[in-house]
RNA sequence: GCAUUCGUAGCUCAAUUGGAUAGAGCACCUGACUACGGAUCAGGAGGUUUGGGGUUCGAAUCCCUACGAGUGCACCA
């Protein structure tokens, strides 16, 4: 059992034999660096029930846990907080467990599925800076449902039909001259953007003529040829004419092996991929089935809605007057059909803060249906990327473009191993130098935008982004290279480097690691309860922080009592191997060397 | 206008969910290298947690209010 758990059983064990009461579920939190010891126990909210002073409390909760419990070794009491200090060999004896885990960080099974939907782009263009958070976060998330103990499935819907891409269509009729990515040198997407693009001038110059000439602006824009085209061109698509479908198959084919690359650049991958031309006809016969149940209602007019003011939400519509869905329809299909295809235990939802109402009024009206997983249902919702210089707008040009900065954060990452590496890597050849600048961009990067709460609006700064040293992804890399380096050279100097710690003491940053340690297979579980890989990179800095502050302080291959160098070298591949997990978490690879 | 999310050091973010003197990184200043990997470590400076009220042993966190910002309020997806 571990420490934390066997100190919770103490306590409540005191208590009972003290005061001849049994209080609930003990917490224990870490003991804030200026005091003495590892855990504290909080006794202001006990002072009622045992009608004594905190500080007293404290006391004498703590005299009984150094004279009964092994593992309490010494205690101190400042105001209402119990701090209390572990005995070496408790510590001794938990590295011990942890070094001979080798699915440490891996929680037990919980028998359950989860549903991961994340990623899910359009066709019509090239995934940016925010397709990038969405994608890390959808991965991250999956990779500890998975550590968490549950079967995870993780899909993408890529809508891939509509007017958007119609527009491109169109743009590439007109303007394309049968260009084709390997005639144009772009990546697929890339080229089938430009057309997006250029729709979209031609599109604006003609309602800005429009509007010169006299037309309303609103007007115009409903009416401009251009834009009656497309319609006209969405209609024939959905009418399966041979020529535009063909001409669809051809572009999406195009932008489906751009992402291809992209994806396998970022090393994000799906179970199963979903395509919105198969399924956004679906829903229409659960809206039969509303109907008959009284759920939903007809107007006058034919269509039909759904009245959620009891939820605080709106009247919402759910088929159109002349019989085709909208949005929200498409999802009652959708949803329904991912409950058919794999009866998770739970869906997730990866998508943008800016759908809250609709997921809210989608689960909401899965609910009045009786659907028996509406309560399993659960949309994680984060925050805009937002640049230094504001938001991030596609017409104005301002997106930041996911392969762009992919190859800009693995140049970055380039030319500051030029000036730190300083022949470290000489042995390298020019390819696994390629990979380790990837891997050390790519890093940079995720855990960038992983780091934070995934709820909140955050700011992306480029410099920041690539940045190595501090609060980064390539300093935690960093540790676990030099973890590697050292466990090497031991290796070379005839030393065991797996194997038994037999040391009876501790120094206190040796204590403050193994602390840490044994503090992971509980961070996995809240950050898979809070859907919070922030929680993972937070840990993970902090891990590697306090080996770098152990390694100056103390020496582990100089260290000359034979006992305690083998100890240290048990610690740091402990370390090592949780660093390692941790960051595999995010889906960030570490190097053995930079 | 209605709904909703948010406001923490100069900047970007934390704060174990109501606990101790609010912590990190960047930037700035000062120290430590013929090194078990200095892509590092140690120290300094930097705060009325947007303002004002309230709840209680205790508030960045909960409630009210003012101000400021984001998002949503399509028979688009």
């Amino acid at each position: 059992m571990d420490i934390q758990e066997t100190v919770k059983q103490a306590i409540q064990q005191a208590v009972t034999e003290l005061y001849q009461q049994s209080i609930g579920e003990v917490v224990l939190q870490p003991t804030k660096k200026e005091f003495d010891g590892l855990y504290t126990f909080v006794t202001f909210p006990l002072t009622k029930a045992l009608r004594q002073a905190p500080a007293q409390i404290g006391q004498t909760i703590g005299e009984w846990l150094v004279a009964n419990s092994p593992v309490v070794s010494a205690f101190n009491v400042v105001q209402g907080f119990l701090n209390l200090s572990i005995a070496d060999r408790a510590w001794i004896d938990t590295l011990n467990d942890i070094a001979a885990n080798d699915t440490f960080g891996q929680l037990p099974d919980k028998g359950q599925s989860v549903m991961v939907e994340f990623s899910s782009p359009n066709t019509n263009k090239p995934l940016h800076l925010g397709h990038l958070r969405n994608n890390f976060l959808g991965d991250s998330v999956s990779r500890i449902l998975k550590a968490s103990g549950y079967d995870v499935v993780k899909t993408c819907i890529v809508n891939d039909r509509g007017v958007h891409i119609c527009k491109s269509m169109l743009a590439y009729q007109r303007f394309g001259n049968d260009e084709t990515p390997e005639s144009a040198g772009m990546k697929g997407d890339h080229l089938i953007g430009k057309y997006y693009v250029l729709f979209d001038k031609a599109y604006k110059a003609e309602v800005e003529q429009m509007v010169a000439q006299g037309t309303p602006k609103e007007e115009a824009e409903k009416t401009a040829p251009l834009m009656q085209e497309v319609q006209a061109m969405l209609r024939r698509w959905e009418q399966g004419d041979a020529e535009t479908v063909a001409l669809w198959k051809k572009l999406n084919d195009w932008v489906y092996e751009g992402f291809a690359v992209t994806y396998k650049t970022i090393g994000v991958g799906f179970d199963k991929t979903y395509y919105e031309s198969n399924t956004y006809l679906l829903g229409k016969e659960i809206v039969e089935e509303g109907l008959a149940k009284g759920v939903f209602y007809r107007k006058d007019d034919n269509s039909v809605w759904i009245d959620l003011t009891e939820e605080g939400l709106d009247q919402k519509l759910v088929l159109r007057a002349d019989g085709t869905s909208v949005y929200i329809t498409q999802d009652l299909g959708t949803t329904e059909l991912k409950d058919h295809d794999f009866h998770a235990d739970r869906q997730i939802w990866v998508v943008g803060n800016e759908q809250d109402y609709h997921f809210n009024v989608l689960f909401a009206i899965l609910r009045r249906l009786g659907r028996s997983y509406a309560q399993n249902l659960y949309h994680l919702s984060y925050g805009m990327v937002d640049l230094p210089t504001g938001k991030m707008k596609s017409r104005e040009g301002t997106v930041v473009d996911a392969d762009d900065l992919v190859r800009e954060t693995t140049e970055a990452a380039a030319t500051a191993a030029d000036e730190a590496a300083k022949g470290k890597m000489d042995e390298f050849s020019e390819t696994e130098k390629q990979a380790l600048f990837q891997m050390l961009g790519l890093g940079a990067l995720k855990y960038y935008l992983l780091k934070v709460d995934p709820q909140k609006r955050m700011q992306f700064n480029p410099a920041e982004s690539v940045d190595l040293h501090g609060n980064t992804g390539p300093y935690i890399q960093y540790v676990h290279a030099r973890i590697q380096s050292v466990l090497r050279k031991a290796g070379d100097m005839g030393l065991a480097t797996t194997g038994t710690a037999t040391a009876t003491e501790l120094d206190d940053v040796e204590q403050q690691l193994v602390f840490l340690l044994s503090q992971y297979p509980q961070r996995v579980a809240e950050a898979g309860a809070d859907y919070a890989p922030s929680y993972i990179g937070q840990y993970a800095y902090e891990l590697a922080r306090t080996f770098n502050q152990f390694y100056d302080r103390l020496s582990i291959l100089k260290e000359i009592d034979p006992v305690r160098l083998q100890n240290r070298l048990v610690l740091a591949g402990a370390v090592g191997r949780t660093i390692k997990s941790a960051m595999e978490l995010l889906g960030i690879n570490v190097p053995e060397k930079m």
